[in-house]
DNA sequence: TCAGTATGTTATAAAAATATAACATGTCAA
DNA sequence: TTGACATGTTATATTTTTATAACATACTGA
């Protein structure tokens, strides 16, 4: 399938709880490659750099600049992209799973109440 | 955020593409390990259990035996989840750039029809 | 100009993930 | 029982990811 291949550098770029974290950051503000080291202060600089690169290749991540600065900014059209077109089989599997659960259930209350 | 820490081995386990091809595979029936690898043939039997104890260990796949088979299901909740707990906000994140970049539009083109 | 600062690049060490081989266990069915 | 089969385990090679160091570039403002 030609989609799941598309999603492989967004799920790879998801698969780190670090740059999750990052991009935890960049959903409240857009940050400079600076700010983030700051918040970031037990990870090396270029770890970070390196993070953001992942991010970027995978296109969570637009960079604009200003002078010397890099902002960051977080783009989230690919993650509801994967909610739109992966999860939802996988959600609606699991709900029909919880329902024919539910409906066992039922029938067995319902066994032991008559 | 401790969230985030639970949905680390999901992401982790949905991080590579041959994974998600079983769970695609299971999504639509329950299999053995054995028909797994004859779906498969390219990678071996090995790698398929490994990538099936990834999957198992992080809820994904849930195993029944039956004499000497093991059949692997399908467990789409985790992935139901993250839909519901960490991919929302993102993808209100991403609802709210879009209208911003159509409000943007819309003002552009109402100045050029003016 | 020039010191200080923010970012970029290249190389490399360390850790983790992936793939395979060799051997072990347990089940079925004749 | 016993041979074939399905799965499980342990060890190891290969590849990729993650983290850091050392050096390079480019912008700012005094």
């Amino acid at each position: 399938m030609s989609t799941n291949d598309d999603f492989d550098p967004i799920f790879k770029a998801l698969a780190h709880a670090r740059r999750r974290a990052i991009l935890d950051c960049l959903k409240k503000e857009p940050m400079t490659t600076g700010g983030l080291c700051q918040h970031f202060h037990d990870m090396d600089r270029c770890t970070v750099m390196q993070h953001l690169k992942v991010l970027h290749d995978a296109g969570l991540v637009v960079v604009t600049r200003e002078g010397r600065e890099r902002w960051n900014h977080l783009n989230a059209l690919p993650i509801k992209e994967i909610a739109d077109r992966w999860i939802g089989d996988y959600a609606q599997h699991a709900v029909r799973m919880l329902s024919s659960l539910e409906r066992d259930l039922g029938l067995r209350n319902k066994k032991e109440t008559t």
